[in-house]
DNA sequence: AAATTTAATATGTATGAACATATGAACAAT
DNA sequence: ATTGTTCATATGTTCATACATATTAAATTT
């Protein structure tokens, strides 16, 4: 591939460069540790003064894409899957991942919820709620079972089309908004059920990561429980402290 | 205050910006959208070159904490609610459980670690580096065997004194700050060493949390993998998105 | 052959200068 | 009072230069 920035470009160069940094990334070259060319040669090759690289790449190493060492020089960083920062929907966790979601069963029904989720939407007693239930993996197995129950008061019916994005379609159809997550991850032994749906045995570890859901004003959507099969996915998390 | 920078410090420059501008942040006199000195006023107070100050308030841009607008100026933006931004240590996270700590045994080695600890520190061939193995929990019972490894290059000997918190140990005695961790939490079932360990029967679940910290310019300091038994605790984390 | 020293390489830090352009305030025209 | 123009202000972009320092490779010494 020919490296290259226009100068007569609108974009200013060290967003150009930024660009092309990232394309770099994905090319096979440059993967397994491999070296990127050297700040001097690379900024030289391009036409564009070193300072002005170097800007494009701390951008793209503060994203945790780039490893730069001194001495050494710039490497692609062993990618960090999701940053705390911005959760995601599985969908999307599972695309950053580079795996194709196959969704391998999808059941609907109006059932009473145990308590904790009943408390998490506000209600006292008990009360049916939409109840969502799927297995979903890859196109060479199912890793992964999930249950949703959804608060009663944004109006689903069950009728919807949960193919499309869950939280496009809240947005979209219900004009709500999916902000904040919070998020419980344990270990559990998988029971019979958990066995049969994920093609394992009972007892086997499971990574069980439990959602409570909440829109900007912080009032509860939905609810969701995650069991993965334990070799299936890593959970990673970046974060800082003071 | 005083807006300060030591220009015979052995810190570079653009970092004692960075430290300031956090604290800055922090100011009543920059809450509820009030500008920050602008550029060439406080580069120049500081005795060091807009470039230099520019790099700190990229960083800080790029985090997230300030805003900063062509024509404008330099404000806070507004304060994201995420737990996650701040990981702690175990001893902090479980105060902050109310957990009381117990360690039951602490044992320190000199001994290889696996490849992957020693890629991270960026080693090529097998070095000793100092290991230290701990079952802790609380005073009922033992619930997490904990591995650690140091990067060599920090100096430790071995014969420091474990019992303080770690990353005070090392910020006080070595002038290391672990700023940054990079975790990745799985579930795994127990092998007979950690069912002995955790007084678990083999094959039970175990919440397998690896960690990776770095100081402020992310250098590795040290790796360490904790195996919890899975009704010990539960990680949590809140986060929002975009 | 192994250990030590030196040299080469690559990123890290910092500066000053020059110019571009978005924004908001002030002023002028309607 | 409203709209349009001009000017001042502040950040955005880019460059060239110089030096620092971590790492690796090569040369020298033991």
């Amino acid at each position: 591939m020919k490296l290259k920035i226009d100068h007569h470009s609108s974009i200013p160069l060290h967003l150009q460069a930024e660009e092309l940094l990232r394309k770099m990334i994905k090319m096979p070259d440059y993967q397994a540790g491999k070296l990127f060319p050297n700040e001097v040669n690379l900024s030289s090759q391009l036409g564009i003064s070193r300072n002005t690289l170097r800007q494009a790449t701390n951008k793209l190493v503060h994203e945790g894409l780039l490893l730069r060492k001194k001495g050494v020089g710039t490497v692609v960083s062993k990618p960090v899957d999701s940053k705390a920062k911005n959760w995601m929907s599985f969908s999307q966790e599972m695309k950053s991942k580079g795996i194709e979601i196959v969704n391998y069963t999808t059941e609907l029904s109006w059932a009473i919820p145990p308590m904790e989720v009943l408390n998490f939407f506000g209600y006292e007693k008990k009360v049916k709620m939409l109840k969502m239930e799927r297995v979903r993996g890859d196109k060479k197995n199912q890793f992964v079972y999930f249950i949703s129950y959804f608060n009663p008061k944004l109006g689903l019916r069950g009728d919807e089309d949960f193919n499309r994005p869950l939280y496009e379609l809240l947005e979209n159809d219900f004009s709500v908004v999916a902000k904040v997550s919070k998020e419980e991850i344990t270990a559990v032994a998988a029971d019979s059920t958990l066995a049969e749906l994920l093609k394992i045995k009972e007892g086997d570890p499971i990574l069980k990561r439990k959602r409570f859901v909440f829109d900007p004003g912080r009032r509860p959507i939905e609810y969701n429980v995650g069991y993965y099969k334990s070799d299936s996915i890593v959970y990673s998390v970046e974060s800082e402290r003071d």
